[in-house]
This record gives C-alpha cells, sequence and structure tokens, in this order.
DNA sequence: CGGACGGTCAAGCGATCGCTTAAGTATCGG
DNA sequence: CCGATACTTAAGCGATCGCTTGACCGTCCG
C-alpha cells in the first residue's frame, strides 16, 4: 500500500518533471495502462514505468496488474497534500499583517501614507 | 528580476527539498537576511545561498541587497501558481466523473456493462 | 504449440544536485 | 585605517536522476 504519510520530498519531486505533470495531465482524463500512457513521450517504455514508480511511490498514482496489463489511476489525496501545504504557508503570509511589514522593512523612510489598497480580502 | 512565467518544472523542484521548503516556511514569518536564514541548519553559508539562488530561480523568493545585507522575503505569486496548477489536475479528476469513474474501474473489469448500482457519490 | 504483446529487471552512462572548502569582495564599526 | 561582518565566487566531489540498451518473463491469440 503506497504508504499515506509520504514525505513531501517526495511528492513535490514526482511534480518537478515535465513527464511526470504530462502523466498525471494525462490521468485525470482517465485511468490508462503503461503503453497507453506512454504513448505520447518519445522514450523508452523502461523509462516511463520509472517515472510512474516515482509518482507511484510518492502517492500520486496507484496501479494494479490485470492480466498483463497494468492500470495506473490518480490518487487524489497526494494532490491534496502538496496543495495544503503550500496553502498553508501562502495564508500563512498574506494571513496576518505581513504585507505591511514587507512595506515597512522595504522602505521605513518616507511613510507618510500607510493606506494601500492592496488586499482584496481573498 | 526573476520571470514570472517561470516553469513549473523550478517550482517544484524548488520545493522538493526538505531545506528550501523550511527556507519558505520561515519566511512566512516575515523577511530574513541571509545568515539569519542559515542559522537553524547545520551546513555551510554557501550552501544555503545556494538553495536561496534555486527558490529566488523559481519566482518562490524574492532578495534585495542593502549595504552588505540581502533581505529575502515571500514571493506569493509562485506558490499561487504551484497551487493553481495543482488544484486544477486535482478538480479535473474529481469534477467531472465523481468518483463514480474510480469505483467502476476498481471493481468492474470491462466496459460493455455499466449497470452496476449508482449513486454512491457520498 | 508458437509467436506477438505488455511489461519487468539489470546494468551503465552522462548530467545534475547538494554540499564542501578555500579564497575572495564589499561594507560597517571603532 | 584596520579588523570584523556579511556575503560571494570558484572548484570539486560523491550521490542521485533521467534515460538508454539488452535480456527476460508471463499472458493472450490464432
Amino acid at each position: 500500500m503506497p504508504n499515506q504519510g509520504v514525505a513531501f520530498d517526495q511528492i513535490f519531486q514526482a511534480l518537478a518533471d515535465p513527464t511526470r505533470r504530462a502523466m498525471v495531465e494525462r490521468l485525470t482524463r482517465g485511468p490508462a495502462s503503461v503503453s497507453d500512457l506512454a504513448k505520447p513521450f518519445p522514450m523508452s517504455l523502461p523509462a516511463v514505468v520509472q517515472h510512474l514508480q516515482v509518482l507511484e511511490l510518492a502517492g500520486l498514482v496507484r496501479s494494479e496488474k490485470i492480466g498483463r496489463v497494468r492500470t495506473c489511476r490518480l490518487e487524489p489525496d497526494g494532490l491534496r497534500r502538496a496543495e495544503g501545504w503550500i496553502a498553508a504557508q501562502r495564508t500563512a503570509w498574506e494571513g496576518p499583517l505581513d504585507r505591511l511589514g514587507e512595506f515597512l522593512a522595504a522602505g521605513a523612510d518616507d511613510s507618510a501614507h500607510a493606506d494601500q489598497q492592496k488586499g482584496p480580502a481573498s
């Protein structure tokens, strides 16, 4: 069972490769076999399988072999984990008060007006 | 300046390293100088700067040198781009098919008949 | 049965990654 | 002006990455 507590290292590393991202995009449109998944790419089949293993180890994809065909499908939990981490960082920065801190740190000289119309309260 | 249309490759690659993610987390709590940013880590200063360059090239961090101090701050746009891509894939998977597609593919053996019970969508 | 199909295993190779040390360059403090 | 501070640059080294080729195994079809 592809561990659910996979490290972010593996998730982001998996997503860092364009081939692997293209595979994920392909899999959002439905499950696919290995060779089916390999067709768009100009590389050998073992290379594709290696990418697939990276995705699987990261918990982004699950695959099951029936007969001689391995069928791969997306595992949205991995994606959700990555999205959650990013959102946490982004909101930690945008949330409390820090945009102002940035402004102050940049130019503490002419603080005549401190009300920029930024921040559409997302 | 680091282009805003930076490739996802660089963004996810930058996020794939635990040291770099820790730096991002640190920067959500406010701007920091290079050596300040380096303090929590058991590595040499040049190593930290190299990580910083990766983050900056990915458009996740911006830095400005004043006097002999380089001050780094978070660039939320990069984070938002990454989050957007992930969300797009996740919703592309979860949206149109619901979970039914996944369920059918897992339990059913072929596409000839699709008359299993339907509507377990939560 | 025999061959094609779908995938797997193993070795290896060049490129990149993360990190190091050593030796700079600029600024600031006294 | 001199030393300390805050990086910066460059070279190098072992480990990992992405990909290849070649051999192999199990499954389906005629």
